[in-house]
DNA sequence: TGCCAGGCCCTCTTTAGGGCCTT
Protein backbone atom coordinates (compact mmCIF):
# COMPACT_ATOMS: atom_id res chain seq x y z
CA UNK A 1 0.00 0.00 0.00
CA UNK A 2 1.26 3.07 -1.09
CA UNK A 3 1.89 5.61 1.87
CA UNK A 4 2.32 9.32 1.32
CA UNK A 5 3.79 11.71 3.80
CA UNK A 6 2.66 15.42 3.77
CA UNK A 7 4.61 18.03 5.07
CA UNK A 8 4.41 21.52 6.66
CA UNK A 9 7.42 23.46 8.60
CA UNK A 10 7.38 26.90 9.98
CA UNK A 11 10.75 28.99 9.82
CA UNK A 12 12.16 32.23 10.46
CA UNK A 13 12.00 33.29 6.95
CA UNK A 14 11.66 31.76 3.82
CA UNK A 15 15.35 31.20 2.66
CA UNK A 16 17.44 28.68 4.63
CA UNK A 17 20.65 29.86 2.44
CA UNK A 18 20.11 32.99 3.81
CA UNK A 19 19.85 31.99 7.30
CA UNK A 20 16.19 31.20 8.01
CA UNK A 21 15.74 27.88 10.15
CA UNK A 22 12.87 25.63 11.13
CA UNK A 23 10.79 26.44 13.70
CA UNK A 24 8.37 23.47 13.81
CA UNK A 25 7.53 20.69 11.62
CA UNK A 26 4.44 18.61 11.32
CA UNK A 27 4.10 15.39 8.91
CA UNK A 28 1.05 13.64 8.50
CA UNK A 29 1.44 9.78 6.90
CA UNK A 30 -1.72 9.48 4.11
CA UNK A 31 -2.45 5.76 3.16
CA UNK A 32 -5.36 5.74 0.17
CA UNK A 33 -6.67 9.41 1.35
CA UNK A 34 -6.86 8.52 4.83
CA UNK A 35 -4.90 10.42 7.30
CA UNK A 36 -3.06 6.86 8.72
CA UNK A 37 -0.19 8.75 11.20
CA UNK A 38 0.89 12.44 12.83
CA UNK A 39 4.19 13.59 13.80
CA UNK A 40 4.35 17.21 15.32
CA UNK A 41 7.21 19.16 17.33
CA UNK A 42 8.59 22.44 17.76
CA UNK A 43 12.50 22.48 17.46
CA UNK A 44 15.42 24.31 18.85
CA UNK A 45 17.04 25.82 16.14
CA UNK A 46 18.67 28.24 18.44
CA UNK A 47 17.89 31.34 16.44
CA UNK A 48 15.23 33.93 17.66
CA UNK A 49 12.38 34.28 16.20
CA UNK A 50 11.89 37.61 14.17
CA UNK A 51 8.26 39.56 15.45
CA UNK A 52 6.31 39.49 12.64
CA UNK A 53 6.94 35.65 12.39
CA UNK A 54 5.30 35.21 15.95
CA UNK A 55 2.94 37.44 14.90
CA UNK A 56 1.97 35.33 11.92
CA UNK A 57 1.98 31.75 13.49
CA UNK A 58 1.79 32.33 17.14
CA UNK A 59 5.32 30.13 17.78
CA UNK A 60 7.38 32.17 20.95
CA UNK A 61 10.95 32.98 21.62
CA UNK A 62 9.63 30.78 24.82
CA UNK A 63 8.23 27.85 22.90
CA UNK A 64 11.56 27.39 20.84
CA UNK A 65 13.36 27.62 23.56
CA UNK A 66 11.83 24.88 25.72
CA UNK A 67 11.54 22.91 22.18
CA UNK A 68 14.08 19.58 21.27
CA UNK A 69 17.37 20.57 19.62
CA UNK A 70 16.68 20.84 15.77
CA UNK A 71 19.09 18.28 15.04
CA UNK A 72 17.06 15.57 17.31
CA UNK A 73 13.82 16.68 16.06
CA UNK A 74 14.46 16.56 12.27
CA UNK A 75 16.27 12.47 13.21
CA UNK A 76 13.03 11.29 14.53
CA UNK A 77 11.10 13.28 11.37
CA UNK A 78 13.30 11.63 8.91
CA UNK A 79 12.85 7.98 10.48
CA UNK A 80 8.73 8.70 10.95
CA UNK A 81 8.92 9.36 6.59
CA UNK A 82 10.97 6.86 6.25
CA UNK A 83 11.32 6.31 1.88
CA UNK A 84 7.47 7.70 2.00
CA UNK A 85 7.46 10.21 -1.03
CA UNK A 86 6.20 13.54 -0.09
CA UNK A 87 4.31 16.26 -0.60
CA UNK A 88 3.18 20.02 0.21
CA UNK A 89 1.71 23.07 -0.17
CA UNK A 90 3.91 24.68 -2.79
CA UNK A 91 7.04 22.27 -1.96
CA UNK A 92 9.73 23.80 -3.25
CA UNK A 93 9.37 25.74 0.00
CA UNK A 94 9.57 23.29 2.56
CA UNK A 95 11.65 20.76 0.54
CA UNK A 96 14.39 23.37 0.97
CA UNK A 97 14.20 23.45 4.71
CA UNK A 98 13.38 19.40 4.53
CA UNK A 99 17.16 19.35 2.79
CA UNK A 100 19.24 21.92 4.67
CA UNK A 101 17.54 21.00 8.19
CA UNK A 102 18.51 17.20 7.89
CA UNK A 103 22.07 18.04 6.44
CA UNK A 104 22.81 20.10 9.46
CA UNK A 105 21.40 16.98 11.35
CA UNK A 106 23.89 15.02 9.16
CA UNK A 107 21.48 13.03 7.48
CA UNK A 108 20.04 12.53 3.69
CA UNK A 109 16.99 13.77 2.01
CA UNK A 110 16.34 10.86 -1.17
CA UNK A 111 12.74 11.44 -0.71
CA UNK A 112 10.76 12.93 -4.34
CA UNK A 113 8.24 15.53 -3.64
CA UNK A 114 5.18 16.77 -5.46
CA UNK A 115 3.58 19.92 -4.55
CA UNK A 116 -0.64 20.55 -4.18
CA UNK A 117 0.19 24.16 -5.25
CA UNK A 118 1.17 23.11 -8.73
CA UNK A 119 -1.83 20.25 -8.52
CA UNK A 120 -4.65 22.54 -7.52
CA UNK A 121 -3.49 25.12 -10.27
CA UNK A 122 -4.14 22.46 -12.95
CA UNK A 123 -7.01 20.64 -11.49
CA UNK A 124 -8.72 23.39 -9.99
CA UNK A 125 -7.80 26.30 -12.43
CA UNK A 126 -11.13 28.15 -11.19
CA UNK A 127 -10.38 28.62 -7.74
CA UNK A 128 -9.85 32.16 -7.25
CA UNK A 129 -6.78 31.64 -5.24
CA UNK A 130 -4.42 28.77 -4.84
CA UNK A 131 -3.17 29.64 -1.52
CA UNK A 132 -3.92 27.07 1.12
CA UNK A 133 -6.62 28.36 3.16
CA UNK A 134 -8.78 29.90 0.21
CA UNK A 135 -8.36 26.39 -1.67
CA UNK A 136 -9.62 24.65 1.89
CA UNK A 137 -12.13 27.23 2.16
CA UNK A 138 -13.52 27.16 -1.97
CA UNK A 139 -13.82 23.38 -1.54
CA UNK A 140 -15.53 23.44 1.48
CA UNK A 141 -13.03 20.85 3.34
CA UNK A 142 -12.96 21.00 7.15
CA UNK A 143 -10.08 23.50 8.62
CA UNK A 144 -8.02 21.85 10.82
CA UNK A 145 -7.16 24.04 13.92
CA UNK A 146 -5.20 27.55 13.66
CA UNK A 147 -3.28 28.10 9.92
CA UNK A 148 0.21 28.67 10.30
CA UNK A 149 0.92 25.73 12.66
CA UNK A 150 2.37 22.84 11.25
CA UNK A 151 -0.28 20.55 12.34
CA UNK A 152 -2.92 22.08 10.87
CA UNK A 153 -1.24 23.19 7.72
CA UNK A 154 -0.05 19.86 7.12
CA UNK A 155 -3.73 18.41 7.90
CA UNK A 156 -5.16 20.81 5.44
CA UNK A 157 -2.83 20.00 2.85
CA UNK A 158 -3.26 16.34 3.23
CA UNK A 159 -7.28 16.85 2.91
CA UNK A 160 -6.64 19.27 -0.11
CA UNK A 161 -4.30 16.08 -1.64
CA UNK A 162 -7.02 13.57 -0.66
CA UNK A 163 -9.64 15.86 -2.27
CA UNK A 164 -7.24 16.22 -5.72
CA UNK A 165 -6.78 12.38 -5.65
CA UNK A 166 -10.18 11.62 -5.30
CA UNK A 167 -11.32 14.18 -8.54
CA UNK A 168 -8.60 12.39 -10.32
CA UNK A 169 -10.38 9.43 -9.68
CA UNK A 170 -13.70 10.23 -10.34
CA UNK A 171 -12.99 12.58 -13.03
CA UNK A 172 -10.70 10.68 -15.12
CA UNK A 173 -10.58 7.34 -13.60
CA UNK A 174 -7.30 7.11 -12.19
CA UNK A 175 -5.40 5.91 -9.21
CA UNK A 176 -3.66 8.86 -7.79
CA UNK A 177 -0.33 7.35 -6.73
CA UNK A 178 2.62 9.88 -5.63
CA UNK A 179 3.96 9.08 -9.70
CA UNK A 180 1.09 10.28 -11.23
CA UNK A 181 1.09 13.32 -9.24
CA UNK A 182 4.72 14.20 -10.07
CA UNK A 183 4.22 13.75 -13.58
CA UNK A 184 0.85 15.72 -13.50
CA UNK A 185 3.08 18.59 -11.88
CA UNK A 186 5.69 18.14 -14.50
CA UNK A 187 2.71 19.44 -17.14
CA UNK A 188 1.76 22.47 -18.22
CA UNK A 189 -1.92 23.56 -17.32
CA UNK A 190 -2.67 23.66 -21.12
CA UNK A 191 -1.51 20.67 -21.36
CA UNK A 192 -3.37 18.77 -18.69
CA UNK A 193 -6.84 17.57 -20.48
CA UNK A 194 -4.96 15.81 -23.20
CA UNK A 195 -2.06 14.45 -20.80
CA UNK A 196 -5.40 12.89 -18.64
CA UNK A 197 -6.72 11.35 -21.29
CA UNK A 198 -3.39 9.81 -22.36
CA UNK A 199 -3.35 8.56 -18.67
CA UNK A 200 -6.11 7.49 -19.19
CA UNK A 201 -5.96 5.31 -21.94
CA UNK A 202 -2.78 3.61 -20.65
CA UNK A 203 -4.03 2.79 -17.29
CA UNK A 204 -7.14 1.04 -19.24
CA UNK A 205 -4.64 -0.78 -21.70
CA UNK A 206 -2.92 -2.28 -18.29
C1' DT B 1 15.39 52.35 6.89
C1' DG B 2 14.47 49.11 3.57
C1' DC B 3 15.41 45.09 1.50
C1' DC B 4 16.50 40.21 1.24
C1' DA B 5 14.48 33.64 -2.33
C1' DG B 6 13.19 30.80 -5.92
C1' DG B 7 10.38 28.02 -8.92
C1' DC B 8 6.32 28.21 -11.50
C1' DC B 9 2.68 30.31 -14.44
C1' DC B 10 0.58 33.69 -17.54
C1' DT B 11 0.75 37.16 -21.02
C1' DC B 12 0.51 42.87 -23.64
C1' DT B 13 6.21 36.54 -24.12
C1' DT B 14 10.03 33.78 -26.00
C1' DT B 15 16.61 38.54 -26.17
C1' DA B 16 10.76 39.69 -20.43
C1' DG B 17 8.26 41.03 -16.68
C1' DG B 18 5.10 40.57 -13.07
C1' DG B 19 2.28 37.84 -9.89
C1' DC B 20 1.65 33.79 -7.00
C1' DC B 21 2.96 30.86 -3.02
C1' DT B 22 5.55 29.50 1.13
C1' DT B 23 7.55 31.84 6.41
Amino acid sequence: MSTIAVIDFETTGVSPEQGARATEVAIVLLEQGRVVDRFQSLMNAGVRIPSFITQLTGITNAMVAAAPPAEQVMGEASRFVGEAPMVAHNAAFDRKFWVAELDRAGLSAPQPYACTVLLSRRLIPQAPSHKLGSLISFLGLPPAGRAHRALADAEMAASLLAHLQQQLQERWQLQADHALLSSLQRCSKAAVPGWLAQQRERHAAV
